[in-house]
This record gives structure tokens, sequence and C-alpha cells, in this order.
DNA sequence: TAGTATGATGTAAGCGCTTACATGATAGGG
DNA sequence: CCCTATCATGTAAGCGCTTACATCATACTA
């Protein structure tokens, strides 16, 4: 171990053999005969040579090197997808590249942007809305793109994910179910947001379809965290007293609700029905336990890993659209509707 | 807008000027005539041309991006510090490499070997423990280190984060302090986990000042997951039915050891007292709310890009240690021993 | 034994950028 | 009007690697 950063340079004169041995050692070993194989090892370990990726990327464009913008890492769903795309990509010797939008597709742009100059060769994005630079930028580079989260029959760009329209509605139809007229909505930021759009569309247009009127004063936007959900639901109940339901855009805003119902000392689902969105692990194991839709965010992560592999290996460009399951499932926070 | 990737050369030869004119106005505007960089960025957008960052790592030796290794990103406590950090690399010119270790040490070299052929020009890791080889790399590369969520005052890396040992004693404290004496520890995985180690061993010690006891079989390891917690309670309860309290190794694992409470019809905190570590957002909003040790995971990831980019900048490689505080929040989740 | 196919290794040309240095243009001082 | 200091731009040498191609050794085949 010496003190220097050595290159490939310093290895093959250790080990007296070309650059070209040492680079073929490492990337097609079976070119390279067993004994000075054995020398290299010997040299790279001996000056604790590590490989330079920008060189190499540079000398073989390629850099083995995935990206993802969500539109945060600190929610559960998210991070959990992440988890797995990214396991796929490492056990594949793919590096992902992590960027957050916050929501906004600008930010989305701006982070795509800096992916691309990585050099990335592939894309993961939440959701099919994009700013149409991130469209232009995907042809200019002709990487694979896969929007997840979201699936649609019609979308230009591979996709995966649940039909947020039909899970939205699917919610509604148990709460009309359960006898629920004056409902509200907690739903996250709506702007840039196609998933949260598509559910409140497909939860009002049943609702609409049902003769129930979901008024825009119902509806409460707010960003994705416990705290505002709570304070959200304060101020629904203030402009809404009547309200006996009340469909949150992801569990966490639902966690906050419920929270915001005990203070109002409301029992659930007694006087009030609390939906969330998600089935994150941990509202599984609180009381009263949530209803709320699963996001099948493991088989997202797991299966945009393989198709971008996929496309990168075979040089494709083919739209592949898959439309995974939603389930409702009921719990202890939804009722039927107080008389 | 072209239909293949452009090169700075491409740039050049559209604007009518060399390649050193483009790249200086690309990095040092100021050196290059006001009427010139109009005509540049306007090359610049009619040929859809991003950088090549790999080139410019080369060149430049400068790659402008700073690695981290958690043990997992699927925790909410690690997430926010990421989130965190990541915004603090972000705003300064920085990109964040994000790699998981699954709390273990082989995977974290492996991992931080990855990293540094990408080229970081800083590191975050999660406790002071690593493989030796992640000692030997960083020396030879001459980048910086920061350890987060731990601190020792003789630590040889920068550190910043708690004193989990005096953590894990506050909470025994606590404990004893409600008259328990039959307590029962349910810990992630401590096998290269320093964190978990030290708040354990914080909490045996005072345990045995105090005269009382805590034997192997009242130590549940296991994953951090709601889940394993939930199954660790209750086989705890089968081996110590006299347990009053248990101390968890995170919220996640107090949530699980809670659920299993309530199976098992135990009321909390009159039957049985319940801890847990981190305090994330979410368990405040449930009920009974969790009394925990608040992990100030913020203020690491904004420091530790703070320290960062200051060693980068500077060229120094200066030691810095913070301890940050840590406090109980005592909420419902503990109380008098039952009798 | 010569001729050829096969495999192992070396040679050297870039990949797209940055940057030290060279060059040319401009302006001010004597 | 020439000389020099100053600034703007161009020229070209690499950064550390990969890889097409050249070279050489070896093992067959006839």
């Amino acid at each position: 171990m010496t003190i220097k950063k050595s290159t490939l340079q310093d290895v093959a004169n250790y080990a007296n053999v070309s650059t070209a041995t040492v680079s073929r050692c490492l990337n097609q070993p079976d070119k390279v005969k067993q004994p000075l194989q054995e020398k290299i090892r010997q040299a790279i370990k001996a000056l604790g040579y590590v490989p330079h990726g920008a060189a190499r990327a540079l000398a073989s464009k390629r850099t083995f090197t995935i990206g993802a913008v969500v539109p945060t890492i600190d929610n559960a769903i998210f991070s959990e997808a992440i988890q797995y795309l990214q396991r796929g990509l490492t056990k594949a010797g793919y590096t992902l590249l992590l960027a957050q939008s916050n929501y906004s597709l600008d930010d989305e742009l701006h982070e795509v942007q800096t992916l691309l100059t990585q050099g990335v060769e592939g894309l993961v994005l939440v959701g099919e809305d994009h700013h149409q630079g991130v469209f232009d930028a995907i042809e200019q580079h002709r990487i694979p793109l896969m929007n997840i989260w979201t699936y649609s029959a019609e979308s230009k760009y591979s996709c995966i994910g649940i039909d947020n329209t039909k899970a939205g509605q699917r919610i509604a139809e148990h709460l009309v179910a359960l006898n629920h007229k004056n409902i509200g909505v907690i739903s996250g930021i709506l702007r840039g947001n196609d998933r949260a759009q598509h559910r409140l569309q497909g939860a009002g247009r049943y609702l609409q379809q049902q003769g129930i009127k979901l008024s825009p004063t119902r509806i409460m936007e707010c960003r994705y965290s416990g705290e505002q959900g709570r304070l959200a639901m304060h101020e629904l109940m203030v402009r809404h007293p009547d309200t006996t339901a009340v469909f949150c855009g992801n569990d966490i805003l639902a966690l906050g609700a419920l929270c915001a119902a005990r203070e109002l000392g409301l029992s659930v689902p007694k006087d009030i029905s609390i939906t969330g969105f998600d089935d994150i692990e941990m509202i599984a194991v609180i009381s009263p336990a949530l209803t709320t839709m699963n996001s099948p965010s493991r088989r997202m992560g797991i299966q945009a890993a393989e198709y971008l592999i996929q496309q990168i290996q075979l040089g494709t460009r083919s739209v592949e659209r898959c439309e995974l399951s939603t389930d409702l499932i009921v719990r202890e926070t939804t009722g039927q509707a107080a008389s």
C-alpha cells in the first residue's frame, strides 16, 4: 500500500505488463492467462489501486449508472422502492444516482440534466407528467426511461404502477358503500403530481355519479407530513363539521388526521372514517389500524431495475407498460357513517 | 435541438470559437466577453448540449461528488439525514452518491470502494466502526471522512452525533426511576452496529450499577422492522412473562412491540412500558404516543454537508468532533412499574 | 516441415474535457 | 508613434482508461 493514488500504468509497471493487459485482466479476465492474472492481482493489492471511474467512462462510453428522481426520499413508500431498485441495480453491477424533485417539475428537470451530465444510461422517474425538457433530453440521449407509480395504457414511455384513477375510485366506492355522504379530502400538493390528481379525480368522478358533491372547500391540499395532515384535519372539521369520512392522500397524512380526530374527541371509525394510501409497513402495527390502498413499491423498484438493465443490454428501446394491481385493505379506521 | 449528443467541440464550431472559450464560458464566465457569451449560450441551447461529466472529471480532477453509505435508506431516520445532507450538497453544487450497507461492514467496504472509483471527494459514513480497508482507502485517497450518528472525544476522524452510551443510560435511568426491575431489550442487530452496541452497553452498565441484572435471555436481537419487533416482543414475553419494561432499539421496533402488547392484552403503560429511539415524526401522532430519545438527524445531515464542503474547499483535513445533545421525550408509553 | 489458425500480449489512438501557455488585440505612458 | 502591461481568445497537451489492431508465440493440419 503506497501513499499515493496509483493508476493503471503504475500497476502495469509493477507487474511488468502493458496497460492493456491490466485493463483486460479487470474487465475480461478470461482473456488473460492465469499466472499473469495472479501477478496483476498482486500488483493491484500492493498498490491499493482503485480504478478511475471517470477515465473508464470516458474511454469505454459506459458508466454503468442509472439515475432516479423521486419527489422525496423521506417518505417510506419512495425509500422502499428505491431500496429495491438499488438492490437490483447493484446486483447487476450498476450504480444508482438518486435525486429529489420536492414534487416540483422544474426541479425534476434540473436534476435530470445533472444526471445526464453524470452519464446515466437509464432513468427512473415518478409519475408520467414531466417537464418537456425532460422528454427532449431523453430523446437526445437515447436512454430508456421508466415512469413508476403510474400506469396508463397510452403512455408513450414505459411505465409500471397502479392506475391511480381506479384506485381513487375504489376508495370512494368503499366510503359510499358505508353510506358516507359528507366526505372530505386531505390531499398532497396536486400541482405537478399526477398521481394525487388522478386519485382525486377518480374519487371525485365516482362520487358525482353517486350524486355526492365534493365541493372544493372539502378538499384540503397540503404537504405530505403528519403534522400537515393533522392541521388540515382540524381546518377541515372547522369548515365542515358534518364530515363523516376523510380520504387522505397517503398514510402519513392519514396518521396526522387520526391524531387530529383524537384531539377533537372524535372516535374512529364511529364518528369519522379515515382512509390512507400506500400501506406503509408501520401503519399495520398501530391502533386503530388504518384502512388503506397498498402501493406495490417493491415490485416497482425491482421491475424498474430489470427493465432498464434489459433495455441497456439489448440496446433496444421498447415500451413496456405494466399495471400492478392494488387492493383496498380494510382495517379499523373505516365504518358505517354516523347517522 | 439536433438528434445526436453534442460535444464541447460541436458547440465551439457552431459558435465559431475555440473549445477553450466555451469551457471558460461555462466555468469562469467572467473571463469571457458578454457578446461571445451570448453566442455560446445560444449554441448550447441550439444543440441541446449537456456537458460530459466523466470527461470533465478526468480533465479537471474534480468530480464535485460526495459519497454516503447508510445502513438502509428505508428507515425514516436515515432518510431524513440523507435528505438534508443532499440538500446542503446540492446547494453548493455537489452531487451525492448514496449507497447502503445493510448493516454489514463488509458491504460497507465494498460500497466505499465503488464510491472511490466514482471519484467522491468526501465520504459520510454512519458510526465509527468500519472495516480496516475503509480507513486505508481513505488515507490513500486523502479525502475527508465524516462519521455521523456517533460521537466520541477520541475519534480519529471527524464525527457528529450523540453519545450513544449516554443515551442508552438515560433511557435506563428513566425506567429505573419508574421502578422497573424486569427489563427486556429489543435491539437491532448488534454485529457491526456500534450505535446499537453502545446504547445497550450504556443501559446495561447503569442497570448493573443499580443492582439490576440484564440477562442475555432478556435481550432480543432482530432486524429493524415493525414485524420483527412484534415477533421479538412475543418471544420476550414468553421467555420472561414478568417483564414490565422494554427498551427498544428504535421507534419502528417499539411500534412492533406496542402492537404485540396489544395482541397480548397488555395495557401500555399500565402493564408494560415501552421506549423507542429516534423520535421519527410519525410516532408523535399515534396513540399511545411513544416515549423515545430524539436523534438530531437533520443537524447531522446539514452539518456533515457543511463540514465536507469546507474541508474540500480549504484542502485541509482537520478533525472536528461535534456532540449533539439528545433528549428523552417522555410521552405515553412509559409509567410506573406494575407492582 | 511449412502453413495456418488460434490465442495471448503489446502498441498507440483517442474518449471530451480543462488549462498552461502562446498569441493577438487593445490601451495607456513616455 | 513605439513599447509595454493587460486582457481576451486560441492552441495543444494531457487526464486514466479502453480497444482496434499489430505482433508474437503456440498448436494444429496436411
